[in-house]
This record gives structure tokens, sequence and C-alpha cells, in this order.
DNA sequence: AAAACTCATTAGAGTGATTCTAATCTGTTG
DNA sequence: CAACAGATTAGAATCACTCTAATGAGTTTT
């Protein structure tokens, strides 16, 4: 049963974490968890949280991010050696990288199968697998 | 025809792709492509280079590495959001990344199979499909 | 409901990788 | 070898991100 895209639902996940629920917390909680799946950066989040009105400082952003991550709210996405994207949606799944504009867009995981793989080496176990389809314009 | 791997290759390397073979570039080159396939990043080069009694500066280095990638001697891996890699094996093939070390090594490309690929957007085509699979210590 | 406690937020400084600048050097060409 | 185009360089600048240590705010206890 996953939690509804409401406030509650943003209270309760924290409380879920563990994470107390302050102003800065739930209101970032909202604008990533009631909007369906997405792709933020730490700057884009923050011009979001100002747009709405929500004081929030770069810091503490920057915190949010690696404790939702932290707690599995969130899945930290490097596909760009310039920022980090968080993604809202924590399934098996894979992306799309728009090379030109940046942009990030999800792969349902039913849609790819990735077969062939090697026997990782001994001592180390897989972590996860990732696919990125690099895209750019014609 | 693939360029051997000897002083006269990286000379020749450097001509088919238009840039001029001054020592650092063909110093670079040399610890490169002389040592089959690689992983490096701009300081750990720079160190080699260093080590080889070669003075190069750090800005060159990044210079060289990214006119190296525009002609296609070397493939950029973003796999780790603290610092860039490149590969000097440009066929293609995917990574294992250990977390732990920050090590990246090459799964030969014959070894997957991605499948069940959707069709990208309209504008835009495949540039490249890239497989990490992260390995973390059991 | 105030005190007390613990954890969170913040501004601003600090860091580390990478890029820029503008001055100097070096292949290349005539 | 003169002269030009392009390359290299030191050091400053930038950018995303982290750290610090001071202040603020949930929470728990009285």
């Amino acid at each position: 049963m996953t939690e509804p895209r409401t406030y509650a639902g943003a209270l309760a996940r924290l409380r879920q974490s563990g994470l107390r629920p302050t102003r800065q917390r739930l209101a970032l909680a909202r604008l990533l968890f009631e909007a369906g799946d997405r792709h933020v950066t730490a700057e884009g989040l923050r011009g979001e949280a100002e747009a709405a009105g929500v004081r929030v400082s770069l810091a503490t952003v920057y915190n949010t991010l690696h404790q939702f991550t932290g707690a599995g709210l969130l899945r930290e996405v490097v596909v760009d050696a310039a920022r980090s994207y968080f993604d809202t949606n924590v399934t098996d799944h894979h992306h799309f990288f728009f090379e030109r504009s940046g942009q990030l867009q999800d792969i349902p995981g039913a849609g790819i199968q990735v077969s062939g793989l090697p026997v990782p080496p001994s001592g180390v176990e897989v972590a996860r697998v990732e696919v990125v389809v690099r895209l750019r314009h014609k």
C-alpha cells in the first residue's frame, strides 16, 4: 500500500522514514511526490520552492534530497557530469536522457530486458543495473 | 584497420584527427593508447605524465581529453558525480563500476544484450545505450 | 505551556573538479 | 627563417556541492 500523494501522505512518508516533519521537508516532499514521477535537480527544486513561497536554503535542499534518498523515497541518477538528478520513481526502471535539453524520462522497467550479464567479481554484489539511452537531435 | 599502439601509431592517430602532433598530445596519446584498454581521469593522467617526466598543465590534459573524445579516440563515461572518466575502448561495450574504489571495468559488448527498448520520441535518435552495473562490497 | 532536549535550518565560507583568460610558445607553411 | 595559426600555460574564475557553527523549531518532560 503506497502513500497517497497528499499533504497527509507527505507527512506519513516522513514519519515512516523517521524524519521530523519540518516545514521545509514537508514542502519539498509535497513538491516532489504530489505531481507524479519527477526528475529534479537541487537548483530546480529550490526554484520551485521559492516560487511556491517557501523559503528554503540550498543547503537544506541538498540535505533533504540526500535524506530522502537514504530513506528510499528518492533515487539518484548519474547521467550528466554537470549535475545530479533525483528521481521520485524508485521502482525498477531505466532512462532516456535528452542530451540537448538535459531532460530525463523514464522507460518503464518492464520495457527493457538486460541479458548476458557476466558474473560479478567475487567479494562484490550487484547494487543496481542502470540503462541510459542517450538521445540527440537528428 | 586500427592503428598500432606505438609512437608512430600515436602520431598517425593525431594526424588522422587533424590534431597537431605536439609534445604534450603525443605524450598523452602514448600513455593512453600503448597500454591496452584504460579508464582514466584527468588528474590521474596528469599524474602519469608527470611520472613519465612530461610537463603538462592540467588545462592541457582537459583540452586533450576533450579533443580526443571529439575525434572519436576516447569515450567519456559518466558514472560518478565527482569526476569524469575517459575510456580508451571506443567499441560497443558496457561497464562494471566499483562504488567503493571508484574503479571502472569493461564488460565486453557481446556479453550483454539489451532488448525491449522503446522507440525514441520523434525528432531524436539514439546516440548510445549505456549499461552500468554498480557493484558494492558484500 | 514553559523548560529542556534534540535535531533541523541557515548564511556564508570552503572544496574540488573543471573551465576560462590572456600571455607566451611552437608546429607548420611559404 | 619569417610569420601565422593554433597550442600550452599559470592562475583566476566558476559551478555544483559540502561544511561549519550559530540560530531556530519539533518534541518530550515537567
